[in-house]
DNA sequence: GTCACGTGTCAGATTCTTCTTACACCCCAA
DNA sequence: TTGGGGTGTAAGAAGAATCTGACACGTGAC
């Protein structure tokens, strides 16, 4: 078995930074029960709009959550966020090979190739 | 299969927050390679000791890491650290069961009966 | 004694993250 | 035109994390 590749170094670790937040741990597992938008969200989890929207940004760089603008049928600019199906692994062999593609500086965007390969990997991560 | 636990909110959150940081992932990726104490650890990877010192302690607080003060045979007092088998799986269903157990305060001291589990987890986990 | 090498810790500077407040814009309905 | 609800973002305060430098202690070797 075994098809999960090892993520990229910088990848691993803005994923960790991500998760890394009880408040963000909560907006993924809100998120998770399914899509809402920004505002609704905000209420529901009682934190302020702004900063709801500053957590998610930092979740989508992450590739954890992605955020679609739609356009209500009442005419409202709505963004709604869904979780990505990600799926990661933490061991210390995991950590180690990921620790070999360390660029120390930190990158400002995200390949484009990362939702792909998420849908394919979560498929067996159907965990209990 | 599956027989992995799923962590506690704050377990999860420590360990997401302890392993959130470039400088601690390479430490954990040095101390995969075999054990080592801190002053030779410093030099190996380039970085002061008192940091150092800091970043081991987070990472023990997390139970990823265990360090253990040993007396030479030239009667020099050394700490060794080295990895304790963990593994996390990071998927949202994961988040979610954790987020629902998260106490928004932080606590201090680690329950002492997180090693065994982790033990027992890692034999599954020899990924790739 | 002095040096080399190990341990630990503290004070303070710096930097990063988090959070609030306030503003600007858009569209529809009353 | 005013109000309600959606969007985004920027400035600055507050707090947490990071990092350095200096100190204190212990032991064995010269």
């Amino acid at each position: 078995m075994s098809a999960i590749e090892t993520p990229t170094g910088d990848e691993l670790l803005k994923v960790l930074t991500a998760l890394g937040n009880p408040h963000r741990l909560r907006i993924v597992a809100a998120l998770a029960q399914g899509r809402n938008y920004v505002s609704r969200l905000a209420r529901e989890i009682g934190m302020s709009r702004p900063l709801l929207h500053m957590h998610l940004q930092r979740l989508e760089a992450a590739g954890l959550v992605v955020g679609t603008l739609e356009l209500s049928d009442s005419g409202k600019a709505m963004k709604f966020f869904e979780v990505s199906p990600f799926a990661y692994a933490l061991t210390p062999q995991i950590v180690t090979e990921a620790a070999r593609t360390l660029t120390d500086q930190q990158p400002d965007e995200k390949a484009p190739s990362e939702r792909a390969r998420n849908e394919k990997e979560s498929a067996q991560w159907t965990s209990s």
